[in-house]
DNA sequence: CGACATGTTGAACCTCATCAACCGACGTGG
DNA sequence: CCACGTCGGTTGATGAGGTTCAACATGTCG
């Protein structure tokens, strides 16, 4: 466990993909035992420290990787700044794209980050080798083009306050899901909000001043509670829900 | 020619797919002439009227398809009716999801339109088989979810106009790729316009009073020209492209 | 301690939504 | 044949939701 940390800061060591935290939720968790062998001696980790950028839609990028901690904005942005965040990555999430070195956003580390990284030739090749994992990213693909579209229709059709809702319920699932598996009873959630402010404007479609009036007027609405500016508390998980609208299947 | 016209009505013939218009820009375009007499055999021709439901969210989808002809909008809802088109689909597109019954939204035909289906189960059994048909398809979601984030640009940051503008702008870039084969270098473009303001509003997360107010505002800075609401002319495309606000990498 | 980054709150302004009237095209039934 | 309703689209008046600008609070780090 703490010769493990220390690898991390060496920058070159390979970690063991089989003590791996993340590797059953994320996309290597295809790999049989044997297999997985492949993949340690490809795999390269990476310690990256908040706000640099790790992937640039200008310079074509030759690895891909999957986070192991921490959480990873890909921005957009339009020429007199505007900017835009079209997907946030957590652990076990893929980073990057196969077969195209063109990347059409930035990717950039929202906290640090700690990255186990492949070429992205060998990566291809893995990819060919083993069908099941091209299967399993795919599947992820698939699971991110829904999430994105999710998006627009908060960003096209919400409003701040509902986006907002919508964002920290987003969260608060996904911390409910670590926790226990059964995620759909819970009741109340906490968790720690992985990103600034800014951050969630530029996620949101906002200014960093909307969204701080929005989290305020769910806090006087007792629909949230924070301490420490940080850490959330959810109460009544349905009533924040509630607040999101939800999208729901129409009955026509 | 006749023939095949008459095949669309009968809803149960098959088309030959080595004559098929779309299928080299199509997904199926990966398979060999040989292979090609696989799909053949399963596919099934559909003509749908403007304005069905072709996919909901609430019932599974059976199957699959590669769109012939006319538009097809995924749309998603809120629960007081709030609507967001997600994607808008053309000839050559592929429909619907392989590997999940579960569909995350409603598939519209937003004109005439003409499909191939297959049952998606049949589909997916030459996915496995045609491991180069699963990777086009896998592409084809890649470039999705680049133009879903290409989107939520749009959606999150940009003013009506420059809205406006880029939909425009995309409509004009698809009709002068089709003409010919060096697109970069058109100055100008014509097309017609697939669908209503309606959609338009609800593709840009506007309300059709505003879109036309910028249709009209473009119509008299010169920028388009329209005859007969459907009609557009783009003299200039680099001055639409301007308006558009195109994102652009920036140097850092 | 001062400098700087992050977050909150207030006031004024502006873009876009809302409500409403109107237009032309089309189809339908008396 | 014309009155009628409907549909897609335009235009105007008004107002609300969110942005912008500005001041202030809080926390952190040298």
């Amino acid at each position: 466990m703490d010769r493990l940390r220390t690898n991390f800061h060496t920058n070159t060591t390979i970690e063991r993909c089989d003590t791996c935290t993340v590797r059953h939720r994320a996309v290597c968790g295809a790999l049989s035992k044997e297999e997985l062998g492949y993949l340690n001696r490809l795999a390269r980790h990476k310690k990256v420290p908040a706000g640099q950028v790790i992937m640039s839609d200008e310079e074509p990028a030759d690895f891909v990787g999957i986070i192991n901690s921490g959480a990873i904005k890909l921005t957009k942005t339009l020429a007199d700044g505007r900017q835009q965040i079209v997907g946030l990555q957590f652990a076990s999430d893929f980073l990057g794209r196969a077969y195209n070195s063109r990347n059409a956003y930035f990717a950039e580390a929202a906290t640090d980050v700690e990255i186990c990284s492949f070429l992205r030739e060998d990566f291809e090749a893995l990819l060919k080798q083993f069908p099941d994992l091209e299967n399993r990213l795919f599947q992820n693909t698939l699971n991110e083009l829904d999430a994105a579209r999710e998006w627009m229709l908060l960003l096209g059709r919400k409003t701040a306050q509902e986006k907002v809702a919508s964002f920290l319920l987003m969260l608060a699932q996904k911390s409910s899901l670590l926790g226990c598996g059964h995620s759909e009873t819970v009741k109340f959630a906490t968790f720690t909000l992985p990103i600034t402010r800014t951050d969630m404007a530029d996620y949101l479609g906002l200014t960093i001043e909307t969204v701080s009036r929005q989290i305020t007027r769910l806090k006087s609405r007792k629909i949230i509670s924070i301490t420490g500016n940080r850490e959330f508390l959810v109460p009544d998980m349905s009533a924040l829900t509630e607040v999101a609208g939800q999208d729901q299947p129409l009955d026509d």
